[in-house]
RNA sequence: CGGGCUGUAGUAUACCGGUAGUACAAGUGCUUUGGGAGCAUUUAGACUGGGUUCAAUUCCCAGCAGCCCGACCA
């Protein structure tokens, strides 16, 4: 994409109304755009970056047997009164809104009442089980107070899916499943090496849930690491008997501050047995359904991501998720250096690498530097009069390609240019 | 929901009981081009309502909005 193009600028300015790192870097670099507390929309550039991570956990969902759906954000006040949760006295999050012929409706906050509702209609038999429907959307949560930029808001995206098993053991292989899933998401998206899998209080039907727990300041969560064995414990259930029930010493734990980036939950028949979702088994017997839960916050986890791998000059997004693979500048109005930056931004393309082309002209080299800095692709391309000269005895004209990461830059050919970009 | 703080151009801010200044952004012209460049010029602003006052953007009250701390987080 031509940056003459895209409509939004960076600011130098700090936001008064943010003080949170994440909302900081994304509202200056463009990604977001806030509408009001804890309500943001998604710019062109952070859009590109929510479905480079909804793609990510798309294939990941896919590989464990996941079907894409998409249940409605409006819902029905009747299947809610059915497992106890229209009440405002239970549920006090809820945003609710009236239809023009005065009855009820609620915008979804959460999704087992929605997919048990649905399944009942289609799931009879042990044939058509286990069933792992999943979906995208934005939900609502009408928090008191939200806060940290995107990493708590009232309207946010998330990836919700739910299991359908026909006995524990069909449920627990899933489980298991999916907690490998989840590694491998954050894995992914750039901050494994941050994020522990820990245990949380797991309501009436498990012992525990299991939280992915990013370390971080900006996190509202206190978890205690046990670094060896790569897993922790929420200070929620941080007690000697649960200490002893995970085979955990206390003196091998340490105290961090973390952001809750997905958790997975045992439901049991929590929600199968008010939607009477049952299947008949080889025998004719009529048997409960078991479910679970599996949510991820795609706003969050860029928020995470931008929290934790930052520097002092902008956002450094991982490959895997950065809006573009290269930041290609042409530096200054010389007509030979735009001529040339142009013809490399055409190849770029026509090899399949996704690249931002700061083609702005009239820019100040120190602009465009700092303007890539915020942005934080991974690798920056610069062409220049000095950058053309400096490759003199080859064909090629010269690149000079810098990763984010590093201070020091390399001259090269344009070849190797696109050699190098289309393998990362 | 309890406590605290704050609302001034698109953004970030300053001063002031006598109707507002600066920087960036934006428009125009010229110069500049390896770390947010310079000169000139133009455009653009006091959250809403009420009160006090000769006069309120400024003081007071309420509402609304935002941020922070705490509580809450199915």
């Amino acid at each position: 994409m031509r940056q003459s193009k895209l409509f939004t600028k960076t600011r130098k300015e700090m936001p008064a109304d943010e003080t949170s790192k994440n909302a900081e870097l994304l509202i200056r670099g463009g990604f977001i755009h806030k509408e009001m507390a804890g309500v943001y929309s998604y710019l062109p550039l952070g859009l590109k970056v929510l479905k480079k991570i909804e793609n990510i956990i798309r294939e990941e969902m896919d590989k464990i047997g996941g079907t894409e759906m998409r249940t409605s954000v409006l819902q029905n006040k009747e299947i809610w009164e059915k497992s106890n949760r229209w009440d405002d006295a239970v549920v006090d999050n809820w945003f609710k809104t009236k239809l023009k012929n005065g009855g009820e409706v609620g915008l979804s906050f959460t999704n087992e009442e929605a997919y048990s509702d649905i399944l009942k209609q289609y799931v009879n038999s042990y044939k058509d089980l286990p069933l792992y429907p999943y979906d995208f959307k934005n939900i609502f949560r009408n928090e008191t107070r939200s806060k940290s930029g995107i990493l708590r808001g009232r309207e946010f995206y998330w990836k919700a899916l739910y299991s359908f098993s026909k006995d524990e053991r069909e449920h627990e292989m899933f489980y298991e499943k999916a907690k490998e899933a989840y590694k491998s998401i954050f894995g992914r998206v750039g901050i494994g090496h941050l994020t522990y899998m820990t245990f949380a209080s797991g309501g009436s039907f498990s012992k525990f849930s299991h939280e992915f727990q990013t370390l971080t300041g900006a996190g509202e969560d206190t978890i205690y690491i046990d670094e060896n064995k790569a897993i922790a414990v929420n200070k929620e259930v941080y007690t000697d008997e649960v200490l002893e029930s995970l085979q955990l010493k206390k003196e091998n734990l340490v105290e961090k501050r973390a952001v809750e980036v997905g958790n997975i939950f045992s439901l049991g028949t929590k929600f199968s047995a008010p939607f009477d979702l049952k299947y008949k088994n080889e025998k004719g017997e009529e048997k409960l359904i078991i479910m679970g839960s599996y949510g991820i916050g795609l706003g969050r986890l860029m928020g995470t991501v931008v929290e934790v791998l930052a520097d002092d000059k902008g956002i450094v997004w991982p490959q895997s998720i950065a809006p573009f693979a290269v930041h290609l500048l042409a530096l200054g109005d010389d007509e030979t250096v735009l001529k040339e930056a142009d013809k490399i931004y055409e190849s770029l393309l026509k090899a399949g690498v996704e690249v931002l082309f700061d083609d702005r002209i009239g820019l100040s080299a120190g602009e465009k530097f700092s303007d890539a800095d915020l942005l934080g692709m991974p690798w920056r391309a610069v062409v220049s009069v000095r950058s053309l000269k400096d490759l003199p005895a080859q064909i090629g004209k010269g690149i000079e390609l810098k990763k984010r990461t590093e201070e020091k830059g390399k001259i090269v050919s344009e070849d190797e240019l696109i050699k190098i970009l289309k393998n990362v």
